[in-house]
RNA sequence: GGGGUUGUAGUUCAGUUCGGUUAGAAUGCCGGCCUGUCACGCCGGAGGUCGCGAGUUCGAGUCUCGUCGGCCCCGCCA
């Protein structure tokens, strides 16, 4: 290695002092006589400059004929420059070049190589190691490292154990579609890849390994969203006798670690614990974006007598009359407001949802305006103008809770967004609380675990019975699970487990599956539970959706190395691929060509 | 499985309404000139399977049908 420091590390201690730099061309300028080289590395860009006066022809020669992408080791002395460009980092300096070897050739890129490249994401995805090479990604990736490397440093130190697990397990029939790897050594018989190291964590606990984590790799063969891909990453974290508390403070600590570490940012500590009832309640969602208030109010009671005809009908229906305020919401123009509700309306024909009215009221001298103006009396004027400030906009939906609170909820973060309540910079978690243990798949008619089946449900909620088949019990049944919530996207699920495997095998047998089927996929679990399981819990961080966040994007793809597409394409090597004959007749597989399938089913 | 949107020089786009001569621009690329640029500048040049396949038509980038990709979303994601 005969480089002496990064291009971006160019500063004054370096000043008349001899360098050696490596790295990309990211320009070159020919003036005629002076030629320009900009340098790149993954630490910055730094300029070289080769003059007629000072250098030998042939280094002139080979100057002249550098392109953009060219790799280059380029010798020379560090200077200050007579004219800095303010736009450089470096900008200040140059190099007055000696010696240029020019190491490789590049074709000329199909894009671009500068943060604001012109070249759509398709393409850049072809070639994704050369849109590695922008700034942006460089410092995506290296921040992710930082995360990671934060991550590991804080849990080695609270004496956490890394413990990797398999990646060819056996398919579990609950929850995302598996990823399938087939046997060649047992025809017919399949792997599958892991949605996550669930099982073998809980072992690793049953093993006496008391505190585990793993950076881990997961796979669920889902449709991918701007915000999901097949394969994603988690922290995995395990600790053995443990309650609730437990799990919050270690993982609280952990992230005010990760947060001060690579962003330098205070996080509030304790974080706010909001109940799964009331998260829906209050904003709609069981991920709600805590960084700004508008909650969700109910004016169904103010409402009651009411002479608009809309409203009669719900409350004869029970249904609910929620609104939210929108905080200096009263100066909003006609077209703001024809706007929120145009947005609305799009949002409930696009969704398919409950179309409702889009009703909105304001107070200007304790005098109520707005659409249903005429319908509202003496008595509810002065009910609402306790309960809405001069400045506040009232929204109300009208219709059936559950319908219309979510809806209040994304219409709160729309509002959010667009009034621009949100500041970039701002970190707030929290923790839901208290969610039912199961829930009710209208579709199937069944009962299913709204986290997984390993979660242990309320003990007092045990104790009343709650853990039962009749539906009605069932889903009163509390779980001892939680989920960790950041600006409203959901982080991280966790809960402690079952350790009693009388319960364990209670909770699959609600869930609609019989004893032998139970033996047959979780006899390892249920087994290592009757040998002195100690009780244990964990949770699971995003790691690709918390550096996303952290960095403050909207998209996956920009924290990933090497992404695939919304399709789980992967347009670089272009997998998934067809495979030789060969291979497929060693693994016993025949295909069955899609224009067959066609036919058959149409 | 469904909805929306998109595909035209290497790249980003215009042209599609209402079919009609040789498909344009910017940028990049190549050549020449240029001694302080930094998105260098000036002059010149090359560069096109209009995603692919059928169809309608005297004639299709433009209309119809099919198909293959990209992006966003619903369903799905214990």
């Amino acid at each position: 290695m005969n480089r002496t420091c990064y291009a971006g590390e160019v500063n004054d201690c370096l000043l008349g002092k001899k360098v050696t730099l490596c790295g990309w061309v990211q320009r070159q300028r020919d003036l005629g006589g002076v030629i320009f080289i900009d340098l790149r590395d993954r630490s910055g860009i730094f300029q070289i400059v080769f003059e007629p006066e000072s250098c030998e022809e042939e280094l002139l020669r080979i100057a002249k004929n550098i392109r953009s992408e060219f790799i280059i080791e380029v010798v020379g002395i560090i200077r200050k420059r007579s004219n800095p460009n303010p736009n450089l980092p470096t900008g200040y300096l140059e190099m007055l070049a000696s010696e240029l070897t020019l190491l490789n050739e590049s074709e000329t890129p199909p894009f671009l190589i500068t943060d604001n490249t012109d070249a759509k994401e398709d393409l850049r995805l072809v070639y994704r190691f050369l849109d590695l090479r922008r700034p942006f990604l460089q410092k995506n990736v290296i921040f992710r490292h930082e995360v990671v490397k934060a991550i590991r440093e804080f849990l080695y130190k609270e004496g956490f154990i890394e413990i990797e697990t398999p990646m060819l397990i056996r398919s579990t029939p609950e929850g995302a579609r598996d990823y399938i790897v087939p046997s060649r050594i047992y025809q017919g018989k399949f792997y599958a890849l892991p949605q996550s190291p669930q099982l073998f964590k809980q072992l690793s606990m049953i093993a006496g390994f008391d505190k585990y984590f793993q950076i881990a790799r997961c796979f669920r063969d889902e449709d991918s969203r701007s915000d999901r891909q097949p394969e994603f990453t988690q922290l995995d974290l395990e600790m053995s006798f443990v309650n609730e508390e437990d799990i919050y403070d270690i993982t609280e600590r952990l992230f005010c670690n990760i947060f001060k570490t690579c962003l330098n940012v205070n996080i509030q500590t304790p974080f706010q614990r909001i109940s799964y009832l009331k998260a829906l309640t209050e904003y709609g969602t069981d991920k709600p974006d805590i960084r700004f208030e508008m909650k969700i109010e109910d004016y169904s009671d103010l409402f009651k007598e009411s002479s608009f005809p809309v409203f009669q009908k719900t409350i004869e229906d029970s249904g609910r009359i929620l609104g939210i305020k929108i905080a200096d919401g009263s100066n909003y123009s006609r077209k703001e407001i024809e706007n929120l509700q145009e947005w609305m309306k799009e949002q409930q024909r696009s969704f398919r949802l409950q179309e409702t009215g889009f009703i909105w009221l304001k107070s200007n001298n304790q005098e109520i305006q707005g659409t249903i103006k005429k319908y509202v009396s003496i008595t509810e004027a002065s009910l609402l103008n306790g309960r809405i400030k001069e400045t506040d906009l009232l929204v109300l939906l009208a219709g059936k809770e559950s319908e219309i609170s979510s809806q209040l909820g994304v219409l709160r973060n729309h509002i959010a967004k667009t009034a621009k309540l949100i500041d970039k910079n701002d970190f707030k978690f929290c923790w839901i609380t208290d969610f039912p243990l199961f829930k009710w798949n209208e579709e199937e008619q069944k009962i299913e675990t709204e986290h997984h089946p390993f979660t242990q449900p309320n003990m007092d909620d045990y104790r009343e019975g709650y853990l039962s088949e009749e539906k009605e019990k069932a889903l009163k049944c509390r779980a001892r699970c939680y989920d960790l919530v950041l600006n409203g996207i959901e982080l991280s699920s966790g809960s402690i487990r079952n350790h009693d495997p009388k319960i364990q095998y209670k909770i699959l047998e609600i869930i609609g599956m019989s004893k032998a089927e139970i033996d047959r996929r979780f006899g390892f679990l249920l087994d290592a539970l009757k040998y002195g399981a100690p009780p244990h819990g964990g949770i699971a961080p995003g790691i690709d959706r918390l550096v996303m966040i952290m960095l403050g994007l909207d998209s996956l793809r920009d924290v990933y190395a090497f992404p695939k597409t919304s399709t789980g394409l992967c347009l670089m090597t272009k997998a998934p691929s067809e495979v030789d004959k060969e291979q497929l007749a060693e693994l016993g597989i025949n295909l069955v060509s899609k224009n067959v399938e066609k036919k058959e089913t149409g």
